[in-house]
RNA sequence: UGGGGUAUGGGGUAAUUGGCAGCCCGACGGAUUCUGGCUCCGUUAGUCUAGGUUCGAGUCCUAGUACCCCAGCCA
């Protein structure tokens, strides 16, 4: 087990219900966009926001913040529950920012009649170059001193429909000079025409995120809202819009925390969308895509990226986790729970020579337990049909063993799992060179794989009157595109069609077709595999970087 | 350019708040093994820089440096 990593958000947590700043009571809120489908990065989140409130004794709510309906879509909502709950985690409840906009007008006119926002009639352009720049002063909008009777009647005119959009905005009123860009007169309410996926046609105005947000964490009772850095600098609007309003409780606390970053792999919405739309994957559920779902279909457990999160920790840093980390609790999860079935993928024929014929002449056929998976004896053992005709695995034999090469050569001894001993006598190649069929004998006194002396191999096979046909999909590009420890989120741009290979022809024992429901098995010795959705007989690898093969050439070499 | 943040081995992350720099990932070496897997043991290597305070500094002070965020009617 892993040394938790620091988080100084559940130290933060404890103190305050320490000193009772909430009345010891903590909730905290998951408030995504619904424009996307969920990723590796909202994992991270999900679990601190979700794990801070489970350990508290709190509550965590789902709320969609669903303030532009320009990008927004239902279909996002039905899939970020649903991946919350692949997650593990429970949604007591799903909100909306939505659900407020009436409260959230009410308390705009409130702030309108208190002298504390403003209507202004000027366009996107010239309030931008007004706000000014880094070190460069604003400048006041000339509609920034008009009266609240004026005021009240434009905005009310504004939810009327009277105004095309983008002609006005609602602003607040606050510091045309801050040092805080957030803080020069932010705008509160921007006119805009779409239908919105659940409020229809009612409005034309809707909140902007810093007049929603704060709101609807004070609304829902959020005692600490907890988002990632790059919204430090709206902490202080956000503080400034709740010490205004006449709220129904305590005022919610805004921290900050890191967001989670994965080397080889990028997590902006944009990029991804784009390799969908343009092809490069096969939607956002592709195996090689780092969304959740895309995940799940790979192959990685829930648990593996809630305990991978959990490592994390939160902290003020922001850093880029290395892939090897995340599959690291990948394998260890699939290590305790995946079924083991054997397969080959580069099958290459091998004849027992001394295995015995029946009555009438055909070869026998022997069957043996072998575990399901050795680290649990509860997974149980399969029955594996052998026989004198066998694939074993193309990489597993060589006519001219290199150095530290203890698999199958002539005149060499291994074990086949859970079988007997066997020696190789010889082997045949075609005209080309290539290896076709290899011969050997077995050892009878080794049955169940037993024998007096010590092997230094054991070979996993198939027989070839039994095995069943499956492909396998190789999508290792994608993370092996950059070199380990470059910096790089360009990985997929290097990534195209091409790079999903199909490997056809592979053999695997008919038991695998039992292991489906687990999803994930490991077929021996070649790693972890999970099954494709298009297609039963559709595997693809699961932990991309680790490939087995390229790790022993390495130790060869 | 103004403001706000962050700096600890190759990648991450701790250090009882001034007291032996620990852990995870990786790499390397070894042991074990009916998966060249898993497991176990070991090795490697670090406090951004320069000063200062102190018996003692990752921690405090001063001055630098690097990186991240902010000038959407996105969130």
């Amino acid at each position: 087990m892993t040394t938790p990593a620091g988080d100084f958000i559940r130290d933060l947590v404890r103190r305050d219900n320490e000193r009772q700043t909430f009345g010891g009571r903590v909730q905290t809120r998951f408030p995504p966009e619904p424009n996307g489908y969920l990723h590796i990065g909202h994992a991270k989140a999900i679990t601190v926001d979700f794990g801070i409130a489970e350990e508290f004794g709190g509550v965590c709510n789902l709320r969609l913040d669903d303030t532009n309906p320009d990008t927004e879509e239902s279909e996002f909502v039905d899939s970020i529950v649903a991946d919350i709950e692949w997650l593990g985690f429970r949604t007591p409840a799903v909100l909306h920012a939505s659900d407020y906009f009436d409260q959230l007008y009410e308390w705009a006119e409130y702030l309108i009649g208190r002298g504390l926002a403003y209507v202004d009639d000027q366009d996107s352009e010239t309030i931008s170059a007004q706000r000014g720049g880094y070190g460069r002063p604003g400048v006041e909008s000339p509609f920034r001193d008009r009266g609240a009777e004026e005021n009240l009647d434009l905005f009310r005119r504004m939810r009327a429909g009277e105004f095309a959009d983008g002609s006005r905005v609602l602003r607040a009123r606050i510091d045309m000079q801050h040092d805080n860009m957030q803080l020069r007169d932010p705008i509160m309410y921007r006119i805009r025409r779409g239908h919105h996926f659940r409020t229809g046609d009612k409005w034309c105005i809707y909140p902007t995120y810093d007049w929603a947000h704060g709101q609807s964490d004070a609304i829902e009772g959020v005692t600490h809202s907890l988002c990632t850095l790059e919204f430090e600098g709206n902490r202080p609007l956000y503080d400034w819009y709740l010490g205004q309003l006449p709220l129904p409780g305590d005022r919610p606390r805004q921290t900050e925390f890191a967001r989670l970053e994965l080397t080889h792999t990028v997590t902006s919405k944009r990029r991804l969308a784009k390799l969908v739309a343009d092809g490069t994957v096969d939607g956002w559920d592709d195996p090689r895509m780092p969304t959740l779902r895309g995940l799940r279909h790979r192959g990685y457990p829930a648990k593996a990226i809630r305990a991978f999160c959990t490592d994390v920790g939160t902290t003020r840093t922001n850093s880029r986790q290395s892939i090897e980390a995340l599959e690291s609790f990948v394998r260890r999860e699939l290590n305790a729970t995946a079924q083991r079935r054997m397969a080959v993928l580069h099958p290459v024929r091998l004849v027992v020579t001394n295995w015995p014929v029946d009555a009438v002449g055909d070869p026998v056929v022997e069957y043996f337990e072998i575990a399901n998976n050795p680290e649990n004896a509860e997974d149980g053992v399969r029955s594996v049909a052998f026989s004198g005709e066998l694939f074993i695995e193309a990489e597993d034999f060589a006519a001219d063993p290199p150095p530290k090469f203890f698999r199958l050569a002539p005149g060499r001894e291994v074990r086949l799992r859970g079988a007997y001993y066997l020696t190789c006598t010889d082997f045949d190649t075609d005209a080309d060179g290539n290896l076709v069929e290899v011969r050997a004998t077995y050892d009878p006194e080794t049955r169940g794989g037993q024998g007096p002396r010590k092997v230094k191999a054991t070979l996993h096979w198939v027989s070839a009157a039994h095995a069943i046909d499956i492909e396998v999909a190789l999508y290792d590009r994608l993370f092996s595109a950059a070199a380990p420890g470059e910096r790089t989120g360009e990985a997929l741009d290097d990534l195209n069609p091409n790079s999903r290979e199909v490997l056809t022809g592979c053999k695997a024992e008919p038991a695998l077709t039992d292991a489906l429901a687990g999803e994930v098995v490991q077929f021996e010795r070649l790693g972890y595999f999970a099954r494709d959705s298009s297609s039963p007989r559709l595997f693809h690898r699961t932990v991309g970087l680790r490939d087995e093969w390229a790790a022993i050439q390495r130790r060869q070499g």
